[in-house]
DNA sequence: AGCGGTCAAGTTGAT
DNA sequence: ATCAACTTGACCGCT
């Protein structure tokens, strides 16, 4: 049975009336700064209230956890048209509404995470880079505190030719993070630079936990069987551990190896997993669809297809 | 109403 | 060199 499993959508949904909206800089930019304002209000209250009917859909449909998409504000660190909450004409409601969905999440137990973009890289040589991926940062903590998220998961970013003196720059950057970020990161492995065997020292390390993406370290193998993955994340945590699981668009043959499909494949489902109280975030672009289908398609056998 | 061009940002690897 | 891929299409201006 996978009844332990609780499994996560991520950011959007494909039949369900709810929608995040965003705007675009350029736009923006034609306009003087109280109409940029009011545009961003008017997005930011909608997105608010879009986040509130997420959570209640998740909550009804028995999927037990849900990734903020990082343009929940959308355009808040920008370096030009960038604004702090309280600057919003309905700043005041935002936050309220924000902080109605984190009284939502506390009475279910519904779990929600967030997931800054490629852009923010903390690792990078330029400092301007890792200056705002900081900012990007230090807003999606802002917002993890008034829903209650428990989990802002990034990448330890680019290689750059040298592994090892990108992870240990990757420290600098974290430390430069308020305790109560440093608290909500955790690091994922990647599908073209950093494995799980990569990653786990710098988790123990500073005490990060290990999201583990079982699509990923499918595709960018280290030794590691899914066993020994697995076991090794499970002690990084000191809450729910929070692993990804996805399929690959055209097999596992050939090309298109990292792309997502519209649903998972259940055989893809480790069998590792199967008995673990854990948060699987489903990265599918059916969306709700494939959360709904996986749940099914694993509680109809009682075990996952093999 | 529908459609095409465009959108803040980084890094990698396929073509 | 260009561009798609990444957690994800949505928005705007034109017809």
């Amino acid at each position: 049975m996978t009844s332990k499993i609780r499994f996560g959508l991520c950011c959007l949904f494909v039949e369900q009336p709810i929608k995040f909206r965003t705007a675009t800089a350029t736009h923006l930019l034609k306009k003087s700064r109280s109409e940029q304002l009011e545009k961003l209000s008017e997005l930011a209250g909608d997105n608010s209230k879009a986040l509130l009917a997420a959570f209640k859909y998740c909550h009804a449909a028995g999927i037990g956890c849900f990734r903020i998409n990082s343009q929940i504000l959308p355009l808040k660190t920008h370096p030009v048209v960038g604004y702090s909450v309280s600057e919003l004409p309905d700043g005041a409601a935002v936050m309220a509404t924000f902080k109605e969905c984190g009284r939502f999440l506390k009475k279910t137990g519904l779990r929600a995470s967030l997931h800054p973009d490629q852009f923010v890289v903390l690792n990078s040589p330029r400092p301007e880079v890792v200056a705002s991926s900081l900012a990007e940062i230090e807003y999606q903590a802002e917002v993890a505190e008034w829903v209650g998220a428990d989990v802002i998961n990034i990448h330890a970013g680019g290689g750059y030719g040298d592994k090892t003196a990108a992870l240990a720059r990757f420290k600098d950057g974290f430390a430069r993070l308020s305790a109560a970020a440093q608290g909500l990161i955790t690091l994922e492995n990647d599908d073209k630079t950093y494995t799980p065997a990569d990653l786990l020292p710098l988790c123990r390390e500073l005490d990060v936990p290990l999201v583990y993406d079982v699509h990923h370290h499918r595709v960018l193998p280290d030794g590691l069987s899914i066993a020994a993955a697995t076991a090794a994340a499970l002690p990084t945590w000191n809450r729910e551990p929070l692993f990804h699981l996805s399929s690959p668009l055209t097999g596992w043959k050939g090309s298109g190896l990292h792309r997502h499909h519209d649903y998972i494949d259940p055989a893809d489902f480790p069998v590792e997993w199967r008995d673990l109280r854990v948060t699987v975030e489903v990265e599918a672009k059916a969306k709700e669809l494939a959360v709904k289908k996986l749940m099914r398609d694993l509680s109809d056998s009682g075990r996952p297809v093999s």
